[in-house]
DNA sequence: TTGTAGGCGTTATCAA
DNA sequence: TTGATAACGCCTACAA
């Protein structure tokens, strides 16, 4: 039995394009499958006619097809499709060709096209994990990739530098036009990212390259939001607002944790106060991650001050450990939002589930995907024309290298005094 | 001053060599694709110096210039690479084949191989969300996929049939070998995706196609997970474990709501006990999802009944169910494990990042994906060969047509009573 | 304005 | 065993 070779992809009943006259075509068939065709012609016969028999099997029409229906030449049909030189079709072909091609069906064969253009309309998305922010990341890329043509192929590095060379060389091999890499720390091991030459290149927060001349990268920004939610802390009239958070050295000195302080830090002073180290908790470097521990910590250490000291407002890191936060401070019978309110970051379900709900800073990782791919189509569209050689390339309002996500408070119970709290002095604990 | 962001996509080298000739990718590139070429030799010449020189240029090196280096033909080039026919293939040529091809840097043009053969190695994947649970399996069979060789396209359509009938064209148009289709619940709007074609189709936890030939499918087992936890609870030495969830109604009838049910309710009954509706919390139908607060409400159910009635574990539908449970039993100066013990569900970063930490069901959903791809690399090679018209139609050992998740139950501290407490009786509340 | 023809890089067929 | 040679489906100078 020819049982060799599966039959690919193609689904069923697709008796060999031209099977050797003798050996009983098709493979699978088990008995019949006489060979009626041809006979007597055998292998003299022009392909014409065993051409057209094929191309009446496969199932997806071809341009030639289309241009065969139409009446037209290929090159019709494809200036027609391509919606190139318009001006060089008139409208009655142009009719005939969109008519033949909604008839039959026609979708063109983007392996041919790519092949031929050596651009398939896929980017590569590289991130070292799958965290909650960077899959909104994935998601808001997908998206945005998705309305403009292009499509994403995923790659999990898993933190692994290998893996990460190997996707790489893969990606290279698929074609990729284009590449991102989102990663939440930035870990800036650039060894084989940099080398990247398939075309533009985006990073998500991270940095690449050398100083004078980095990679094109959207970040997302955690000093500010950390300002915004202790300016809507202070706005609802807290006056010693604190700061729930980790050691600067931890989590290996992780960047967005230390900006998240210096927005914290900013913003207090910003509104005249100094910084009271009382009010600040760090939780120990050892840890390696912080959540509702580390904020039942933070609570014990600001409930040994002074009642006339303690915190009416406390800005958390992230939403774990304000929800630690509010979970001691009612266990000790203070009130949430009325004698200490509570902002959390990063907007997670939890901040949505708990109750009462958590005011919490949105990074918007999504629109950073979103942001990441528009840059990097600027990149594909303006990447081969403006070599510096012929003074000023291209015309305006060239996006910035590295572009920042605006961070958004979502405002819940946990902040939300009533309006007459406005008055200063107001929920001291 | 050219502005700096672009590393266009060529690398530094590309010395000398007139910019236009041809290549260079981009035919949109604007301006003038000047007629350089021509110069002195004019169109007249052979194309084989202008072939030539454009080869030179062209970075990714192919398989003529590899048959060329070795001294073979193209043909010899194929056979070894892909390693068809190996009987084919001198140790010689095979050798100097080898040897050309890595020093080259050779690397084969997926495009024009899948053209050829009919089969990019891509898998397209359809999530109607981007939820944790979609994260996970995304991530195993994006995994799985990459140690087999596929690559994954992200396909994502925020639950709107309009998208998702897109999505199935793109992917369709971009070839994919076989498609995976990811949701949490089972809508079974089977309109579109009962007419994919363009090879195999696995579900996650989505029922499709008629009910004596539904399509294969993994799910993960939300009844088998409840069973799970209460049975642990149960060894624990609880014996009135109550049951905090959602009415079965809700949520659009979510079938993994009444599975956990329906799991709580075998392990109860299995165990010796008859189910107690004064120990089972149901959230109103109308709540869009339940978490902190429906699990404060649970607590306070229970609360009301007599002491000696009360539960002394809790089994939460969700993370955020069990946090609020426990947050309401410690608040009411009830000790957890040790009064109450409670187990969540999904295994969530809340179980890990709680204090104390949640002992949780994790429903493996990134086994769920990695499965997934199994099944459908299976279904790939043996789809065209058994039609049931011969008799026992492939060899033995098939897997079967759906797939179950097991579950596995994270224990951590909320359910760990210490060993003696095993003695029945102990920990009424 | 339309048609003709050559090539993108592989694989596969068939003589030599 | 090896080497021409023809597709795969599409794009696009160039000629008509």
């Amino acid at each position: 039995m020819g049982k060799h070779h599966l039959r690919s992809v193609d689904p069923p009943a697709t008796p060999e394009s031209h099977p050797a006259p003798g050996s009983a075509g098709a493979p699978e068939a088990a008995g019949g499958n006489a060979p009626v065709r041809s006979s007597a012609t055998s292998k003299l016969d022009r392909p014409s006619r065993a051409k057209e028999e094929e191309r009446q099997r496969s199932r997806r029409p071809t341009g030639r097809d289309v241009a065969h229906a139409a009446g037209v030449s290929q090159t019709a049909v494809s200036f027609v499709l391509t919606g190139v030189h318009p001006e060089k079709i008139s409208e009655q072909t142009r009719k005939r060709v969109l008519e033949a091609a909604t008839r039959l069906g026609y979708r063109p064969n983007r392996l041919a096209r790519s092949l031929r253009t050596r651009r398939t309309s896929a980017i590569g998305l590289l991130s070292s994990t799958m965290e909650t922010v960077v899959a909104q990341a994935i998601s808001g890329l997908q998206e945005a990739a998705w309305e403009s043509g292009y499509h994403v192929i995923l790659c999990n590095t898993h933190q692994s530098a290998t893996l990460e060379r190997q996707a790489l060389d893969f990606l290279a091999d698929l074609q990729v036009d284009g590449l991102v890499v989102v990663s939440t720390s930035t870990p800036s091991d650039n060894q084989a990212l940099a080398a990247w030459t398939q075309g533009p290149l985006v990073l998500i927060n991270r940095t690449l390259g050398p100083e004078d001349a980095p990679f094109p990268r959207v970040i997302t920004d955690y000093r500010e939001g950390a300002r915004l939610a202790v300016e809507h802390l202070l706005a609802q009239g807290c006056q010693r607002v604190a700061f729930a958070g980790m050691d600067l050295e931890g989590l290996g000195r992780s960047e967005a944790v230390r900006q998240r302080w210096e927005g914290y830090r900013q913003a207090v002073q910003q509104a005249g106060y100094s910084v009271d180290m009382r009010l600040v908790y760090f939780a120990p470097r050892e840890r390696t991650g912080v959540g509702w521990r580390e904020g039942v910590e933070a609570v014990e250490k600001f409930r040994s001050l002074p009642p006339e000291q303690q915190p009416d407002g406390v800005y958390a890191i992230n939403d774990f450990v304000a929800a630690g936060v509010i979970g001691a401070l009612l266990q000790a019978g203070i009130r949430v939002p009325q004698d200490v309110s509570v902002v959390g970051n990063d907007n997670t379900s939890v901040a949505s589930h708990h109750y009462p709900q958590i005011s919490s800073v949105d990074q918007r990782w999504q629109e950073a995907g979103r942001m990441a791919l528009r840059k990097l189509l600027y990149l594909l569209s303006h990447a081969y024309e403006s070599l510096p050689a012929d003074g000023a390339p291209p015309s305006g309002e060239e996006p910035s290298l590295v572009e920042v996500v605006r961070p958004q408070l979502v405002v819940r119970q946990s902040s939300l005094r009533r309006v007459e709290v406005n008055a200063p002095g107001a929920g001291t604990s």
